[in-house]
DNA sequence: GTATACTTGATAGAAATACTCGGAATTAGG
DNA sequence: CCTAATTCCGAGTATTTCTATCAAGTATAC
Protein backbone atom coordinates (compact mmCIF):
# COMPACT_ATOMS: atom_id res chain seq x y z
CA UNK A 1 0.00 0.00 0.00
CA UNK A 2 0.99 3.44 -0.95
CA UNK A 3 0.95 6.27 1.12
CA UNK A 4 0.19 9.43 -1.01
CA UNK A 5 -1.98 12.93 -1.04
CA UNK A 6 -4.00 10.88 -3.66
CA UNK A 7 -5.53 8.53 -1.01
CA UNK A 8 -5.84 11.73 1.76
CA UNK A 9 -7.77 14.17 -1.15
CA UNK A 10 -10.23 10.94 -1.39
CA UNK A 11 -10.54 10.20 2.58
CA UNK A 12 -11.49 14.13 2.94
CA UNK A 13 -13.53 14.49 -0.13
CA UNK A 14 -15.42 10.96 0.82
CA UNK A 15 -16.24 12.16 4.77
CA UNK A 16 -17.86 15.43 3.29
CA UNK A 17 -20.12 13.32 1.30
CA UNK A 18 -20.89 11.56 4.04
CA UNK A 19 -21.43 14.03 6.36
CA UNK A 20 -23.67 15.31 3.65
CA UNK A 21 -25.58 13.04 1.81
CA UNK A 22 -28.35 12.96 3.94
CA UNK A 23 -30.42 16.05 2.13
CA UNK A 24 -29.79 14.45 -1.64
CA UNK A 25 -26.65 13.63 -3.82
CA UNK A 26 -23.63 15.76 -2.81
CA UNK A 27 -21.89 17.48 -6.24
CA UNK A 28 -18.44 17.50 -6.93
CA UNK A 29 -18.36 21.31 -7.24
CA UNK A 30 -19.69 21.75 -3.39
CA UNK A 31 -17.29 19.40 -2.24
CA UNK A 32 -14.41 21.05 -4.09
CA UNK A 33 -15.40 24.54 -2.78
CA UNK A 34 -15.18 23.51 0.60
CA UNK A 35 -12.26 21.16 0.35
CA UNK A 36 -10.25 22.89 -1.56
CA UNK A 37 -9.81 20.12 -4.28
CA UNK A 38 -9.86 21.14 -7.74
CA UNK A 39 -12.32 19.85 -8.99
CA UNK A 40 -10.88 17.98 -12.10
CA UNK A 41 -9.23 16.10 -9.58
CA UNK A 42 -11.81 15.28 -7.44
CA UNK A 43 -13.94 13.64 -11.06
CA UNK A 44 -10.95 11.77 -11.75
CA UNK A 45 -10.97 10.24 -8.24
CA UNK A 46 -14.96 9.93 -7.98
CA UNK A 47 -14.33 8.00 -11.51
CA UNK A 48 -12.46 5.25 -9.58
CA UNK A 49 -14.41 5.79 -6.18
CA UNK A 50 -17.58 4.89 -8.38
CA UNK A 51 -16.30 2.10 -10.58
CA UNK A 52 -15.37 0.33 -7.39
CA UNK A 53 -18.58 0.88 -6.06
CA UNK A 54 -17.96 3.03 -3.12
CA UNK A 55 -20.32 5.86 -4.08
CA UNK A 56 -23.41 6.16 -6.51
CA UNK A 57 -23.61 9.10 -9.07
CA UNK A 58 -26.65 10.67 -10.21
CA UNK A 59 -26.96 12.66 -13.03
CA UNK A 60 -28.75 15.57 -14.16
CA UNK A 61 -30.22 18.69 -11.86
CA UNK A 62 -30.65 17.99 -8.60
CA UNK A 63 -27.99 14.55 -9.05
CA UNK A 64 -24.35 14.52 -7.01
CA UNK A 65 -22.91 11.68 -5.90
CA UNK A 66 -24.27 9.50 -2.45
CA UNK A 67 -22.44 6.72 -0.37
CA UNK A 68 -22.61 3.21 -2.21
CA UNK A 69 -23.40 1.52 1.39
CA UNK A 70 -23.63 2.45 4.81
CA UNK A 71 -21.12 4.98 5.90
CA UNK A 72 -20.55 2.15 9.30
CA UNK A 73 -19.24 -0.25 5.87
CA UNK A 74 -16.57 1.64 4.26
CA UNK A 75 -13.57 2.15 5.64
CA UNK A 76 -10.31 4.23 4.68
CA UNK A 77 -8.66 1.66 3.24
CA UNK A 78 -11.11 1.03 0.73
CA UNK A 79 -10.87 3.99 -0.22
CA UNK A 80 -7.04 4.26 -0.72
CA UNK A 81 -6.95 1.34 -2.21
CA UNK A 82 -9.75 2.36 -4.50
CA UNK A 83 -7.98 5.28 -5.83
CA UNK A 84 -4.41 4.16 -5.41
CA UNK A 85 -4.16 1.36 -7.47
CA UNK A 86 -0.67 0.51 -7.96
CA UNK A 87 0.04 -2.34 -4.78
CA UNK A 88 2.82 -4.49 -4.18
CA UNK A 89 5.13 -3.61 -1.80
CA UNK A 90 7.34 -5.85 -2.41
CA UNK A 91 9.57 -5.08 -5.42
CA UNK A 92 9.98 -8.65 -7.14
CA UNK A 93 7.14 -9.10 -8.70
CA UNK A 94 5.65 -11.14 -5.64
CA UNK A 95 7.55 -14.04 -6.78
CA UNK A 96 10.73 -15.29 -8.42
CA UNK A 97 13.99 -15.55 -6.98
CA UNK A 98 13.22 -13.08 -4.26
CA UNK A 99 15.37 -15.11 -1.79
CA UNK A 100 17.43 -16.68 -4.75
CA UNK A 101 21.16 -14.82 -4.61
CA UNK A 102 22.87 -12.68 -2.24
CA UNK A 103 20.39 -11.43 -0.73
CA UNK A 104 17.92 -9.69 -3.60
CA UNK A 105 15.16 -8.44 -2.16
CA UNK A 106 15.63 -8.98 1.56
CA UNK A 107 12.94 -6.16 2.47
CA UNK A 108 10.07 -8.76 0.98
CA UNK A 109 9.07 -9.52 4.67
CA UNK A 110 9.50 -6.22 5.94
CA UNK A 111 7.19 -4.41 3.48
CA UNK A 112 4.98 -7.44 3.50
CA UNK A 113 4.43 -6.77 7.17
CA UNK A 114 4.36 -3.18 7.25
CA UNK A 115 1.55 -2.99 4.50
CA UNK A 116 -0.53 -5.83 6.37
CA UNK A 117 -0.14 -3.29 9.76
CA UNK A 118 -1.42 -0.29 8.21
CA UNK A 119 -4.15 -2.22 6.15
CA UNK A 120 -5.52 -3.17 9.46
CA UNK A 121 -5.05 0.20 10.89
CA UNK A 122 -6.89 1.55 7.94
CA UNK A 123 -9.40 -1.26 8.09
CA UNK A 124 -10.33 -0.78 11.59
CA UNK A 125 -11.38 2.97 10.73
CA UNK A 126 -14.50 3.34 8.84
CA UNK A 127 -16.69 6.37 7.16
CA UNK A 128 -19.28 6.43 10.12
CA UNK A 129 -16.39 6.79 12.91
CA UNK A 130 -14.90 9.72 11.33
CA UNK A 131 -17.74 11.69 10.76
CA UNK A 132 -18.88 11.24 13.95
CA UNK A 133 -15.54 12.67 15.27
CA UNK A 134 -16.03 15.04 13.28
CA UNK A 135 -19.59 15.89 14.65
CA UNK A 136 -18.59 15.36 18.30
CA UNK A 137 -16.07 18.16 17.53
CA UNK A 138 -18.61 20.41 17.15
CA UNK A 139 -18.64 21.22 13.82
CA UNK A 140 -21.89 21.96 12.40
CA UNK A 141 -22.93 20.96 8.94
CA UNK A 142 -25.41 23.49 7.80
CA UNK A 143 -28.59 22.44 6.61
CA UNK A 144 -28.62 22.44 2.63
CA UNK A 145 -31.97 23.83 1.49
CA UNK A 146 -33.71 21.06 -0.65
CA UNK A 147 -34.70 24.34 -2.78
CA UNK A 148 -32.92 23.74 -6.57
CA UNK A 149 -30.45 26.77 -6.55
CA UNK A 150 -29.59 27.81 -2.93
CA UNK A 151 -25.73 28.34 -4.71
CA UNK A 152 -26.58 30.61 -7.14
CA UNK A 153 -28.53 33.02 -4.80
CA UNK A 154 -26.31 33.02 -2.06
CA UNK A 155 -24.72 35.99 -1.87
CA UNK A 156 -21.26 35.17 -2.62
CA UNK A 157 -19.44 37.08 0.45
CA UNK A 158 -15.86 37.33 -0.60
CA UNK A 159 -14.41 37.06 -3.81
CA UNK A 160 -12.05 34.41 -2.94
CA UNK A 161 -8.72 34.13 -4.33
CA UNK A 162 -9.92 32.43 -7.21
CA UNK A 163 -7.74 32.02 -9.43
CA UNK A 164 -8.67 28.54 -10.77
CA UNK A 165 -12.57 28.36 -10.29
CA UNK A 166 -14.30 25.44 -10.96
CA UNK A 167 -15.28 24.22 -14.24
CA UNK A 168 -16.45 26.14 -17.73
CA UNK A 169 -20.09 24.82 -16.67
CA UNK A 170 -20.37 25.49 -13.15
CA UNK A 171 -18.80 28.66 -13.36
CA UNK A 172 -21.27 29.82 -15.65
CA UNK A 173 -23.74 29.22 -13.88
CA UNK A 174 -22.69 30.91 -10.93
CA UNK A 175 -21.02 33.43 -11.68
CA UNK A 176 -22.05 35.16 -14.98
CA UNK A 177 -25.35 35.47 -14.91
CA UNK B 1 5.07 10.02 6.73
CA UNK B 2 5.43 8.86 3.41
CA UNK B 3 5.95 5.74 2.11
CA UNK B 4 7.51 5.14 -1.43
CA UNK B 5 9.74 3.27 -3.26
CA UNK B 6 12.68 5.66 -2.52
CA UNK B 7 12.05 5.16 1.34
CA UNK B 8 12.58 1.39 0.04
CA UNK B 9 15.33 1.79 -1.84
CA UNK B 10 17.20 3.38 1.19
CA UNK B 11 16.50 0.57 3.79
CA UNK B 12 17.39 -1.87 1.32
CA UNK B 13 20.84 -0.47 0.78
CA UNK B 14 21.02 0.10 4.33
CA UNK B 15 20.65 -3.76 4.46
CA UNK B 16 23.17 -4.64 2.05
CA UNK B 17 25.91 -2.24 4.11
CA UNK B 18 25.27 -3.35 7.71
CA UNK B 19 25.73 -6.91 5.95
CA UNK B 20 29.10 -6.35 4.67
CA UNK B 21 30.61 -3.49 6.52
CA UNK B 22 32.79 -6.07 8.88
CA UNK B 23 35.40 -6.60 6.04
CA UNK B 24 35.71 -2.35 5.99
CA UNK B 25 33.96 0.47 3.38
CA UNK B 26 31.32 -1.03 0.95
CA UNK B 27 31.59 1.16 -2.15
CA UNK B 28 27.73 2.27 -3.77
CA UNK B 29 29.00 0.42 -7.11
CA UNK B 30 28.75 -2.70 -5.36
CA UNK B 31 25.33 -2.11 -3.33
CA UNK B 32 24.07 -1.57 -6.86
CA UNK B 33 24.70 -4.49 -8.41
CA UNK B 34 23.71 -6.91 -5.64
CA UNK B 35 20.40 -5.06 -5.25
CA UNK B 36 19.76 -3.66 -9.10
CA UNK B 37 19.30 -0.02 -7.88
CA UNK B 38 20.91 2.33 -10.09
CA UNK B 39 24.05 3.94 -8.80
CA UNK B 40 23.04 7.66 -9.71
CA UNK B 41 20.28 6.96 -7.20
CA UNK B 42 22.01 5.44 -4.37
CA UNK B 43 24.83 8.56 -4.36
CA UNK B 44 21.73 10.65 -3.77
CA UNK B 45 20.49 8.62 -1.53
CA UNK B 46 23.38 8.18 0.31
CA UNK B 47 23.86 12.12 0.19
CA UNK B 48 21.01 12.72 2.32
CA UNK B 49 21.81 9.26 4.75
CA UNK B 50 25.27 11.15 5.56
CA UNK B 51 24.13 14.53 6.24
CA UNK B 52 21.83 12.77 8.98
CA UNK B 53 24.88 10.70 9.88
CA UNK B 54 23.18 7.69 9.24
CA UNK B 55 26.21 6.27 7.63
CA UNK B 56 29.95 7.64 6.90
CA UNK B 57 31.68 8.20 3.65
CA UNK B 58 35.72 7.12 2.61
CA UNK B 59 36.78 8.47 -0.46
CA UNK B 60 39.17 7.46 -3.01
CA UNK B 61 40.28 4.17 -3.58
CA UNK B 62 38.90 1.64 -1.28
CA UNK B 63 36.77 3.87 -0.20
CA UNK B 64 32.72 3.66 0.62
CA UNK B 65 30.49 3.64 3.38
CA UNK B 66 30.15 2.34 6.19
CA UNK B 67 27.53 2.99 9.06
CA UNK B 68 27.14 5.94 10.94
CA UNK B 69 26.30 4.06 14.15
CA UNK B 70 25.54 0.37 15.60
CA UNK B 71 23.27 -1.20 12.97
CA UNK B 72 21.11 -2.05 16.43
CA UNK B 73 20.68 2.08 16.66
CA UNK B 74 19.55 2.80 13.13
CA UNK B 75 15.75 1.98 12.89
CA UNK B 76 13.37 2.11 9.75
CA UNK B 77 12.05 5.00 10.30
CA UNK B 78 15.46 6.61 10.32
CA UNK B 79 16.13 5.70 7.43
CA UNK B 80 12.95 6.43 5.71
CA UNK B 81 12.45 9.79 7.57
CA UNK B 82 16.14 10.66 6.17
CA UNK B 83 15.65 10.18 2.81
CA UNK B 84 11.99 11.01 2.01
CA UNK B 85 12.25 14.84 3.84
CA UNK B 86 10.08 15.14 6.50
CA UNK B 87 6.54 16.35 4.79
CA UNK B 88 3.83 17.61 6.67
CA UNK B 89 0.71 14.95 6.42
CA UNK B 90 -1.87 16.99 7.53
CA UNK B 91 -2.04 19.20 4.72
CA UNK B 92 -3.16 22.36 6.37
CA UNK B 93 0.24 24.18 7.36
CA UNK B 94 0.33 21.89 10.80
CA UNK B 95 -2.13 24.61 12.81
CA UNK B 96 -4.39 27.20 11.89
CA UNK B 97 -8.02 27.39 11.52
CA UNK B 98 -7.44 23.96 11.07
CA UNK B 99 -10.93 22.71 11.87
CA UNK B 100 -12.26 26.63 11.80
CA UNK B 101 -14.83 26.97 9.26
CA UNK B 102 -17.05 24.38 7.86
CA UNK B 103 -15.04 21.13 7.91
CA UNK B 104 -11.82 22.23 6.51
CA UNK B 105 -8.87 19.93 7.26
CA UNK B 106 -11.09 16.86 8.37
CA UNK B 107 -8.81 14.45 8.26
CA UNK B 108 -6.10 15.65 10.24
CA UNK B 109 -6.72 13.74 13.57
CA UNK B 110 -6.70 10.45 10.95
CA UNK B 111 -3.34 11.33 9.71
CA UNK B 112 -1.54 12.01 12.42
CA UNK B 113 -2.83 9.15 13.87
CA UNK B 114 -1.60 6.61 11.03
CA UNK B 115 1.40 8.77 10.95
CA UNK B 116 2.35 7.79 14.68
CA UNK B 117 1.11 4.35 14.45
CA UNK B 118 3.28 4.06 11.29
CA UNK B 119 6.15 5.61 13.07
CA UNK B 120 5.89 3.66 15.70
CA UNK B 121 6.00 0.55 13.98
CA UNK B 122 8.87 1.49 12.07
CA UNK B 123 10.68 2.87 15.06
CA UNK B 124 10.32 -0.73 16.36
CA UNK B 125 12.60 -2.40 13.44
CA UNK B 126 16.29 -1.97 13.90
CA UNK B 127 18.44 -2.35 10.93
CA UNK B 128 19.92 -5.24 13.19
CA UNK B 129 17.05 -7.20 13.78
CA UNK B 130 16.87 -7.37 9.68
CA UNK B 131 20.16 -8.59 9.51
CA UNK B 132 19.80 -11.11 11.97
CA UNK B 133 16.47 -12.27 9.68
CA UNK B 134 18.51 -11.94 6.75
CA UNK B 135 21.14 -14.39 8.20
CA UNK B 136 18.40 -17.19 9.98
CA UNK B 137 17.74 -17.12 6.76
CA UNK B 138 20.31 -18.70 5.79
CA UNK B 139 22.06 -15.97 3.55
CA UNK B 140 25.09 -16.19 3.23
CA UNK B 141 27.36 -13.22 2.70
CA UNK B 142 30.68 -14.01 0.63
CA UNK B 143 33.51 -12.94 2.13
CA UNK B 144 34.41 -10.10 0.17
CA UNK B 145 38.01 -10.89 -0.54
CA UNK B 146 40.11 -7.96 1.22
CA UNK B 147 42.20 -7.64 -2.21
CA UNK B 148 41.99 -4.17 -3.77
CA UNK B 149 39.35 -4.93 -6.81
CA UNK B 150 37.62 -7.91 -7.32
CA UNK B 151 34.69 -5.59 -8.78
CA UNK B 152 37.06 -3.97 -12.05
CA UNK B 153 37.38 -7.50 -12.87
CA UNK B 154 33.82 -8.21 -13.56
CA UNK B 155 32.59 -7.88 -17.45
CA UNK B 156 31.80 -4.89 -18.67
CA UNK B 157 28.29 -6.35 -19.68
CA UNK B 158 25.93 -3.82 -19.47
CA UNK B 159 23.03 -4.79 -17.49
CA UNK B 160 19.76 -5.01 -19.28
CA UNK B 161 18.21 -2.32 -19.58
CA UNK B 162 14.55 -2.38 -18.52
CA UNK B 163 11.95 -0.16 -19.85
CA UNK B 164 11.31 1.71 -16.26
CA UNK B 165 14.23 0.09 -14.36
CA UNK B 166 14.15 0.03 -10.58
CA UNK B 167 10.89 1.43 -10.95
CA UNK B 168 8.47 -0.39 -8.54
CA UNK B 169 5.30 1.31 -10.35
CA UNK B 170 6.16 -0.69 -13.91
CA UNK B 171 6.79 -3.79 -11.49
CA UNK B 172 3.19 -3.33 -9.49
CA UNK B 173 1.45 -2.58 -12.78
CA UNK B 174 2.76 -5.90 -14.26
CA UNK B 175 1.97 -7.44 -10.78
CA UNK B 176 -1.53 -6.02 -10.27
CA UNK B 177 -3.03 -6.86 -13.27
C1' DG C 1 -38.89 20.54 -27.17
C1' DT C 2 -35.62 23.61 -25.18
C1' DA C 3 -32.94 25.09 -21.61
C1' DT C 4 -30.45 24.05 -17.45
C1' DA C 5 -27.82 21.47 -14.01
C1' DC C 6 -25.26 17.96 -13.43
C1' DT C 7 -22.10 13.77 -14.47
C1' DT C 8 -18.74 11.44 -17.55
C1' DG C 9 -14.72 11.11 -20.26
C1' DA C 10 -10.74 12.50 -22.72
C1' DT C 11 -6.78 15.15 -23.48
C1' DA C 12 -3.43 18.24 -22.71
C1' DG C 13 -0.73 21.19 -19.74
C1' DA C 14 1.74 22.69 -15.22
C1' DA C 15 3.93 21.38 -10.98
C1' DA C 16 6.10 18.13 -8.15
C1' DT C 17 8.79 14.04 -7.63
C1' DA C 18 11.61 10.21 -8.93
C1' DC C 19 15.51 9.03 -11.29
C1' DT C 20 19.93 9.75 -14.34
C1' DC C 21 23.98 11.96 -16.27
C1' DG C 22 28.38 14.23 -16.58
C1' DG C 23 31.60 15.84 -14.43
C1' DA C 24 34.16 17.59 -10.56
C1' DA C 25 36.97 16.72 -5.83
C1' DT C 26 39.56 13.32 -3.00
C1' DT C 27 42.62 9.66 -2.04
C1' DA C 28 45.57 5.47 -2.78
C1' DG C 29 49.10 3.11 -5.43
C1' DG C 30 52.67 3.02 -8.57
C1' DC D 1 53.26 13.05 -11.11
C1' DC D 2 49.84 10.10 -13.13
C1' DT D 3 46.09 6.96 -13.14
C1' DA D 4 42.25 4.77 -11.31
C1' DA D 5 38.59 4.16 -7.63
C1' DT D 6 35.53 6.25 -5.29
C1' DT D 7 32.50 9.90 -3.16
C1' DC D 8 30.24 14.24 -4.12
C1' DC D 9 27.53 17.86 -6.55
C1' DG D 10 24.55 20.26 -9.79
C1' DA D 11 22.12 19.96 -13.37
C1' DG D 12 19.23 17.49 -16.57
C1' DT D 13 15.32 13.88 -18.12
C1' DA D 14 11.41 11.09 -17.20
C1' DT D 15 7.10 9.90 -14.41
C1' DT D 16 3.62 10.95 -11.72
C1' DT D 17 0.49 14.02 -9.61
C1' DC D 18 -2.66 17.61 -9.99
C1' DT D 19 -5.39 21.30 -13.05
C1' DA D 20 -7.67 23.23 -16.91
C1' DT D 21 -10.44 22.90 -20.77
C1' DC D 22 -13.42 20.98 -24.03
C1' DA D 23 -17.17 17.88 -25.61
C1' DA D 24 -20.78 14.90 -24.77
C1' DG D 25 -24.48 12.37 -22.26
C1' DT D 26 -28.67 12.49 -19.01
C1' DA D 27 -32.17 13.81 -16.37
C1' DT D 28 -35.37 17.61 -14.60
C1' DA D 29 -38.20 21.47 -15.22
C1' DC D 30 -40.50 24.81 -17.89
Amino acid sequence: MRLTTKGRFAVTAMIDLALRQQSGPVTLAAISQRQQISLSYLEQLFGKLRRKELVESTRGPGGGYTLGREAGEITVADIILSVDEPIDATHCGGKENCHGDGGRCMTHDLWTSLNDHMVAFLDGVTLQSLVEDQLAKGMEVEDKPAAKRAISSAPVVKPIRVTAPNSVFALGGIASK
